[in-house]
Order: C-alpha cells, then sequence, then structure tokens
DNA sequence: CCATTTCTACGATTTTGTTCGTAAGCAATT
DNA sequence: AATTGCTTACGAACAAAATCGTAGAAATGG
C-alpha cells in the first residue's frame, strides 16, 4: 500500500492546486490569470504562494527556462480522500452515511447521476 | 425561511462545537477533559477559545453561577451543510455526487446504512 | 480564618497563512 | 546600448488563530 503522506492544503493551495489539477501543467501567470477571475491578489501573491507549496513539496516545478512550469504533486483523489475522511470523523462522528445524506439531501443530483450512484451502491450491496 | 449566517468555525472550535453538540451543556472543564484525550492544550487555552466564541455568537453561555455552563449557539446540521457545501465547490467542482461517490468508495457502509441511502435515493428517483 | 483549589479575564507571545513591495536577471524591441 | 516588460527571489508587513502565563475572585475544606 502507498505510504500517503498527511498533506493538509490551505484554502489557497487547494485553489491553485484545482488549477493545476484541470490544466495538468500551468505556469505562474496561467495560475494567476485563472484566480484573478474570482480573487483580486497581486500577481506576486500567487507567485509567493507557489513557491511555498514547491518548499512543502505539494507542487513540483520544471525550472528549466526562464518561466518555471509548475505541476501538482499530489493526486486529487487522495487529497479529496484526505479531506473528506477528515471530515467525516471531525463533522460526521465517523459515520460516512451522514455525510452522504446531507450532501444528496441539500444538493440533489440529477437522473444520470443518481444512476451512477445507483451502480455503486449495487456494487456494495452485493458484498 | 430562516436566514442562516454565514459562520465559519475553525477547526480548534469545531472540536468544542462537537462536544457541546454531544452532551448539549457542558463547563470549560468538561469540554477540556474530552478535547486533552486526544489532544494537548492547557486548560486556559480551552478556556480563551470558549470566550472567544462566545464573542462570535457561535456558543452561548450561562454565567449566573461561578462556574460558566456552555452550549452550541449553530446547530450540527446547518453547520454541516455549510462546510459540505463549500467542500463540493472547492473540492469537487460542485457536484455532490462526485462527493458522494468519494465517501461511499473509501468508507463502506454497512447493510442497514445502505438500505438507508437506497430509500434516499428512491425518493430522489421519483421526482 | 487561612491555605488550597478552581474558576474567569485578559494581555502577550507564538505560529501559521496571506499579501505585497522591491530588487535583480533576462529577453525582446527600439 | 538603453528601454520596456516579464520573470523569479525574498524579506517584511499584516492578519488570523492558537497557546500560555499571570492575576484576582470565588469556593472549599482543613
Amino acid at each position: 500500500m502507498a505510504v500517503s503522506k498527511n498533506i493538509k492544503p490551505t484554502e489557497s493551495e487547494l485553489e491553485i492546486l484545482r488549477v493545476l489539477w484541470d490544466k495538468g501543467t500551468a505556469t505562474v501567470r496561467e495560475v494567476h490569470e485563472i484566480l484573478s477571475e474570482h480573487k483580486d491578489a497581486g500577481y506576486t501573491t500567487t507567485l509567493k504562494l507557489m513557491q511555498i507549496m514547491f518548499e512543502k513539496g505539494i507542487v513540483k516545478r520544471d525550472d528549466s527556462s526562464k518561466t518555471h512550469i509548475y505541476r501538482a504533486n499530489i493526486s486529487r483523489e487522495n487529497t479529496q480522500q484526505q479531506i473528506v475522511g477528515k471530515m467525516i470523523n471531525s463533522l460526521f462522528g465517523g459515520s460516512s452515511t451522514q455525510l452522504v445524506m446531507q450532501a444528496l439531501g441539500n444538493h440533489a443530483p440529477n437522473k444520470s447521476e443518481l444512476e451512477e450512484i445507483q451502480k455503486l451502491l449495487d456494487n456494495l450491496k452485493k458484498q
């Protein structure tokens, strides 16, 4: 089994990670452009954050040319799992079911999504 | 519809809220005892946190006797909803389904829980 | 009635995260 | 060669959260 580091990205780091997960690779400039659509912080702020993330090992970068190219160094799935797991424990007393009920109750999925969930549910039932 | 305050408890505040939600009411001492099973921070730290939560309106307290008695002033359900909603947006691109799949995949529920979810799913399908 | 314990209040410090200003390097353009 | 624009590096300021020490009031119990 893979040893998963216990990484806890901050809110701002998560925003950056989302961009990197979506695009695969990106420069600071690209990340900043996207973030600044919904947030106003200066360019150097984004730069600094990404540098810190690099020091922490959250992202990798290719600095062979002047403009560095970044990519995530932790997977989306792993991070989701970390955070959801923590939330299940801290907010739902360890019951994933509670979380699921909450999520479905307040953000109803559409038809095809329902079927997707149904499929997973059927699978779980078989075991 | 009730106007829900946009409250964002910190990690530490959440720990305290959990105790209060479970017990209904509690003194600082009681909260501290429980927290210190899994965390080491001094008594005055817990006290200070609860005082701050009081100032923020997150908890109420009865200070008619020397030892104050605290209780939560925001509901568990409401808080869960806030936080889960935020997580769906920030980590799962707005798709509750993704979150549900993640939660079920990694923390499989037992039989009776599965049926509970199935019931909710059936209800959602009817609409 | 004095000593001890237990409580609150509160300021100070530490830690962590975020933001920004400035300097310096490099490349393209004039 | 000078100017302009874009880049990284980095220190500093700022903000928010967490931790702790100390003081003083109230209860306890010898």
